[in-house]
DNA sequence: GCGATATCATTTGCATACGAACAAATTCTT
DNA sequence: AAGAATTTGTTCGTATGCAAATGATATCGC
């Protein structure tokens, strides 16, 4: 950094510099560490399934079937990515695939009477892998909190 | 769901029901979701660098070489994972790698001079990535949410 | 009805992310 | 000093997550 940059900046009213940067003030860290924190504690109570298998499983449960790209909309996964959940979840026969009736190309999901019975056993769990993660939080901040990620997401 | 069941959560004064379960208002799911979206910014923005190596640059900026561990400790990965980050890096020439002396087991990274020149370079592009991330929020409200999730992390 | 377009799904390649098993070097204990 | 425990790093396997290319089917425009 040179001294005409420093005046450059200061008669520009840029007052940051490189070297002012604190990389565990940005918001992007912040969300990797805290969102890898959940997954830790998720692990630990849940540890059947991983959160985007659940998140699968529970929006199924919510509003039953779908399409594959459908579900993966829902629970925020691009096709690549909800195959592979699907697929897993398939195997361990908690879902069930059929084409759709009328258009080919759809792939239906359905949870099977274990996947039903699975994420009934497991939402209980999930509900204490959230409390654990916002035990750090009052209520009002633990509010505040949920509320202002949603706002992003 | 039997009306015993019922009946014994009532007794219990537990009110809740797998039912009630939403998953977007889950903190895991949201903290999935705003992560996401903000890789998704600091891509448009920064694009050269991912943001696991645009951190480790930027640590590796604040506070000088350190061992590839030591440095995984500092942003969050875990021994294997920084692994593969750094290896990236050294393959762009962006960091160089030496045996620690009097501790042969250390492995020490550096930046080079291309490295030093290109995090100066990105710094001011993730600001715009952390300001883009942030701009759904005031002011106060995204100061909020960065306290609110350093206290998590 | 037919060609252009769009949608749904699959596949490949690359980059985190972590657990577990392992190897090498160091430090601790006795 | 010798053996045990610890630290540091590597490797392997599994699971997201996304971009890009591809194939199959539907729909739109004419």
């Amino acid at each position: 950094m040179s001294g005409e940059d420093n005046l450059l900046r200061l008669v520009e009213g840029d007052t940051t510099t490189p070297e002012d940067y604190h990389l565990q003030e940005q918001i992007g860290f912040l969300l990797r560490k805290a969102h890898q924190r959940h997954v830790a504690i998720f692990a630990s109570q849940v540890g059947d399934l991983t959160p985007p298998q659940f998140a699968a499983l529970a929006r199924l449960f919510e509003d039953g079937g779908t399409s594959q790209n459908q579900l993966g909309a829902m629970i925020a996964m691009d096709a690549a990515t909800v195959k592979g959940v699907i697929d897993r979840l398939k195997a361990r026969g908690l879902v069930e695939l059929s084409r759709h009736e009328g258009d080919k190309r759809r792939l239906m999901v359905n949870l099977t009477a274990e996947g039903r019975q699975t994420i009934e056993r497991l939402i209980p769990l999930a509900r204490k892998a959230t409390e654990e993660t916002l035990s750090p939080f009052s209520a009002r901040e633990a509010t505040t909190l949920t509320k202002l990620l949603a706002k992003i997401a």
